[in-house]
DNA sequence: GGCGTTGTTGTGCAAGTGTATAAATAGCCC
DNA sequence: GGGCTATTTATACACTTGCACAACAACGCC
């Protein structure tokens, strides 16, 4: 009768495994911050038991290493993405950057919660703190480029201090809009923060209004 | 010979308690993260034992949601103080605002390390998403007022809408500059930072390079 | 179908957590 | 100085934490 029956289980892939584990650790830090992501709560959200988190990585705090890393090259992705776009001007592109930075999916509160839960240790762990500054650089060396090609296209010839100046403020714009839509989105319509953020990259590069091409 | 000594204490005033207990939250905060900072690394670090904080807080919760409100009353306090220049025009208190929030002690790794680690709560905890929207709102507000003082002294007329993109996108600069500041202080050289703030929001606002006036 | 490998579970443990409470003593009033 | 009171210490407790380890069973291979 009572038979001492085990829970039932399936073997998933390694890398099906970690990625779940990873899922679910950032879910954890998310809703309840890193106090809350207890190997169990981990374990419980992703649906396997407490003791497979040390059967997949050295101990708890790997798996949150793994997680914030998992975290900002999603992010970067993201954000990088919108500088894809073919046939456009290097103003749209700059334009269409900004306003993918400024909407979601990059606009979210739970992305918020984790940068700043995690970005909050920077300070006192240096591993963490690389890896802000690389994905940092790596992003604002994105904007320069883009801003090298719009400057280019105005017949404008900065020199390297100007350059890199614009992409700092340019980078600032886009993270402080961006932090006050995560944290209060409500209190801006549709498009509106997207719509301030290109006014003030386009009144940073000293552009005048866009003149429409046929 | 050995008596069961008892450790020797002082009788502080509570005021004063208080306060210690709050400062030295705020350290253990600032250094390990809300997951550091437990009762017994608190009250080492204010020199008392762990049972007393319960003498002055009705738990452990209390005590870091008075921590966050001491942290932010001088975030914003400090903020402000900038802004209360005598016998300077507009155009100055803005731009000394900009460079006060841009330097120390406001661009402070400490104090960001405690932003980003109760911000990053602001998602679940509902009482400290008020907490910031009330801070931020007023830093807005004190921005707001004092483009309209400048933007005034330039004979401009912007409506209301006008008024708040621009409050809008300047906070965003100084909050973006401030977070590289504190992340990255040293990729910048002393002073570069407000230079590049204040560069953005005149721009921001259309002001045309100061004229010397005598 | 049986068998071995190993992914997965369940249990146990020592250290650490917040809180409750009793015992002690510092400082004030007389 | 002698007592009163409330601040402070110390200890205890129930609970959670990360981690270790042995037992187990799912799946591939023959």
């Amino acid at each position: 009768m009572n038979a001492p029956s085990r829970r039932k289980f399936r073997r998933e892939g390694e890398e099906r495994r970690r990625q779940d584990l990873i899922d679910a650790t950032l879910d954890s830090v998310a809703e309840h911050g890193l106090q809350g992501a207890t190997v169990r709560t981990i374990a419980l959200r992703a649906g396997v038991t407490a003791g497979l988190i040390r059967h997949y990585f050295p101990g708890k705090e790997d798996l949150l290493q793994e997680a914030y890393a998992a975290l900002m090259g999603r992010m970067t992705e993201q954000a990088k993405a919108a500088l894809a776009l073919e046939d456009a001007s290097p103003r749209q592109r700059l334009a269409a950057f900004v306003t993918a930075n400024l909407n979601a999916p990059i606009i979210d509160q739970r992305v918020f919660s984790l940068w700043a839960t995690f970005i909050g240790r920077a300070g006192a762990d240096p591993s963490l703190a690389r890896a802000h500054r690389e994905g940092y650089l790596g992003f604002r060396n994105e904007v320069e480029a883009v801003v090298a090609e719009v400057l280019a296209a105005e017949r404008r010839k900065p020199d390297a201090a100007e350059l890199r100046h614009h992409a700092i403020a340019i980078n600032a714009i886009i993270d402080g809009l961006w932090i006050e839509g995560c944290l209060a989105g409500e209190m801006f319509s549709p498009g509106e923060l997207a719509a301030i953020g290109i006014k003030a990259v386009e009144a940073e590069l000293g552009l005048g209004p866009l003149v429409q091409e046929k």
